[in-house]
DNA sequence: ATTCTTGTTCCGAAATTCGGAATTGCATTC
DNA sequence: GAATGCAATTCCGAATTTCGGAACAAGAAT
């Protein structure tokens, strides 16, 4: 049983592993990988690398670049993603607001949002363009470390909780705490403070505040955050901070819901 | 040779062929998508649907809702595009440009990019969220046809141009023409009134007018484009809307080397 | 003209996928 | 609580595909 071939965890590649690998390699250096870097990067026989390459570009994934000498990123995968997240109004609509508050307290500000059960990055913005690297729209926040997921999760029914409460909590740091009882005991936190927090738990040094963005229905499904360096960010101007996020939540409330409403209408 | 398994012209669909129709069906109802609906909507067997989800799956281009009754698209995927395209502090900064305009004129803006050797969209702003659908980030503009690309092709050198030239030129309505000595004279056109047009040349009935936009050094990276309705772009006003989006162009040209200087700075 | 590098085609051996049939799991109904 | 219906999953032999070494073109550099 120990020699089995098929690991019992199954944690195989899949028959798409290499193409992603490949892929993967193609989106670190667009426009620029040719055949042979493919190759000698992923210790791949040339003739393999080639076919790799080729099937990506068949299936618009990767396409050729101009000089025909290397590779970058097929525009059906850019299409895919933009169909999927249409976060552009919203982004549009919530542009002004971030940077408001950026420019005033010179943190990476986003906004996330509840979308099937997840809590994903809708708009983010940042002072400094390196921060933006982690905090990227489309990117899954878990429920059990985020500051920004906490402050969604506080306000939704106990199915929609139990539900998402159910999924795997990843463990990412020693500061990270992934049983129940401990997150809806956070989330008790939040309900009474109005705010959530995230100490370390997704990146040792690194914090983030929250609050819940309540539309005039009083349904919570976004989030506002703001997040920094630890020392940086909770520190004796907390309340401050907060008050700002409040804020500028509360116009962002207002905006979300007409914005809804005219997209509505548009949709008929 | 004509009952010829491999077909000369070659327009099979590749290993990922049907991965990619599956993901497609999965962007586009996100987290709706049940195994049944792709099987049926496909025409695909039961156990092929599935093996090709899960598949996606362990390569992270789609995953299993919350439910787990549904798909929905993965955060590889999304991770992977943003990745790249990194206009992320172009929109941000060229955001309220374009809502100026377009809430003066009501149209859709955007503002496209010469990235090796293509032009592509960059930032994308429309009044009506339907029309969006066309001009997204990320897509390509054909040198031989959109007003954004003989913008910026009418201001590179010979070198970048000759390659673009060389480029298969799509023909997509009866108005598109492909033949260098045209799009040279049109180019020729663009220099001496200082902006593009595309009348009908991609879809009958729209039109686009684009200006490009110089930076201080006086190389044309840029364009600023608005498209419509052929009518109601080419109409008796459209010297006031070049000089509304000249006007913008302007400011944008300033904000963008600004920009590109940060970016620098922090790069070191 | 020649050499070197890079991309492409060929083709037999090996491993994969393919999809029908049977099975499990879950929710709804009687 | 048993029974039913539906969707998702596992099994498995047949068939198709991929795999990658070796030979082959196509330029670029010397």
């Amino acid at each position: 049983m120990t020699t089995d071939t098929t690991t019992t965890d199954d944690a195989s590649p899949g028959p798409l592993g290499r193409y992603m690998d490949v892929l993967e390699l193609v989106a670190a250096f667009p426009g620029a990988l040719t055949l042979g870097d493919v190759s000698s990067m992923l210790a791949l026989p040339k003739t393999t690398a080639h076919r790799l390459l080729k099937g990506l570009v068949k299936a618009g994934l990767a396409r050729e670049a101009v000089g025909g000498r290397a590779y970058d990123l097929g525009e059906r995968l850019t299409r895919l993603v933009h169909a999927t997240v249409d976060d552009d109004w919203l982004a549009t609509l919530t542009g002004p607001h971030l940077r408001q508050i950026i420019e005033s307290w010179g943190e990476t500000c986003y906004l996330t949002r509840l979308a099937g059960g997840r809590i994903v990055v809708a708009v983010s913005q940042s002072p400094d363009v390196r921060w933006r690297g982690y905090v990227q729209p489309g990117i899954e926040m878990p429920v059990n470390a985020a500051a920004s997921a906490k402050a969604i999760m506080a306000y939704q029914d106990d199915a929609t909780l139990a539900q998402a409460l159910a999924q795997p909590l990843p463990i990412v740091t020693a500061n990270t705490r992934n049983d129940a009882a401990w997150v809806e005991s956070e989330l008790q936190a939040v309900r009474e403070r109005g705010y959530a927090t995230c100490i370390g738990e997704i990146d040792e040094g690194l914090a983030a505040i929250a609050v819940p963005v309540t539309l005039p229905d009083g349904m919570v499904l976004h989030a506002l955050a703001m997040t920094g360096p630890l020392q940086r960010i909770m520190n004796e101007r907390l309340p401050e901070r907060i008050d700002a996020l409040n804020t500028t939540g509360a116009a962002l409330a207002k905006a979300l819901a007409l914005g809804a409403k005219i997209r509505e209408r548009g949709a008929n």
